[in-house]
DNA sequence: AGATTATGTCAACAAGGCTGACATAAATTT
DNA sequence: AAATTTATGTCAGCCTTGTTGACATAATCT
């Protein structure tokens, strides 16, 4: 019951790729469905029980990444609403995860902080992702670290890229890469 | 506004990402959400304009990949409860995109299967994320691929992985592959 | 016959998206 | 200085898609 394996069935019922559509690549479309999927069920367990989602997460992940950046910035990157946003940031902030504090330039902004407390949950929540990559990296030639890299960066939308470049904390990265 | 780049206000705000933390890949797993966010992003705007979300997606590609599978087996490889796949699969069976078929063997199953209309919204809805990650494959040598498919599939839970190997429509690919 | 299994369905709930409207303070423009 | 625009916050309410638990039916297995 419910054995998920074995099952091919009348072949005539195959999608038949080559006739209908011009060669759909369904393996690695699948494969990046569960990919992602397993990815981010770590962190989403440890969330659980805080009564955090998903979303709790994102928002640490960003600040975290580049302390100080407003509301609209942040806005800008995840691509949700306002009000969609100030659910979820009002209970990191009043949680103590989120600080906020007046833009020295622009009275109006909100800079985003996190507090030792948010940076350490953010960083919880990074480890067994990390480790996961680490682990899917780690029978493969260390060079194919940067062909994952360009992979997923062009699967990004041209609009983003930039958005992604600016966010890493990369350096020039001239001949090889990374440690 | 909301000029996401050029931010990098005090170095000591920074993460330090050598001394709290043992290496995060932080660049790693903010690509894979940016690639995720927008690899989903083209089907998903179709589905909208069919009233229908990516929960409607998974199921037809699910049922376009293994004509003929239960629901038990379906909810198996969605990991979602009965409710949230019935919902959903009752307006794909309603709108004539998905037929059910008394299972042969054990009458109680229902063996799920795409109309014709449902195989081509599948394949309409694949199209543009074949098309994004063969993109993203253009500039890497042919045999990268095989890189990032043994990357994605070492990014999936082990208990999931014989799940993932099933699905495809694998050649035996010679000398190779996983354990 | 009785238990188990596969499926369907009902009610109710929660998270996290969305919209539109409106308020405030600060900055910018006229 | 006044008017406008911008950055943020907040309110009310909606939708999708996930959740749980309970219960019904038919088919299969013991």
């Amino acid at each position: 019951m419910a054995d998920t394996s074995a099952r091919r069935i009348d072949p005539a019922e195959e999608p038949a790729p080559s006739s209908e559509a011009p060669e759909i690549d369904f393996d690695l479309i699948e494969l990046f469905f569960f990919a992602y999927r397993d990815f981010t069920s770590d962190p989403d367990h440890m969330l659980d029980e805080l009564g955090f989602g998903r979303a709790h997460h994102r928002i640490l992940h960003f600040i975290n990444r580049r302390p100080g950046l407003t509301v609209a910035e942040l806005l800008d990157v995840l691509q949700i609403t306002k009000q969609s946003l100030a659910r979820v940031l009002k209970q990191l902030i009043d949680t103590g995860h989120v600080m906020q504090v007046q833009g020295p330039r622009d009275r109006r902004q909100r800079e985003l902080h996190l507090t030792a407390k948010g940076r350490a949950l953010a960083l919880a929540l990074a480890a067994p992702q990390s480790r996961r990559i680490s682990r899917a990296l780690a029978d493969l030639k260390p060079e194919d670290r940067s062909t994952v890299e360009h992979f997923l960066k062009e699967m990004v939308n041209r609009e983003f890229r930039q958005q992604v470049d600016n966010l890493g904390h990369h350096e020039p990265e001239s001949a090889e890469e990374r440690s």
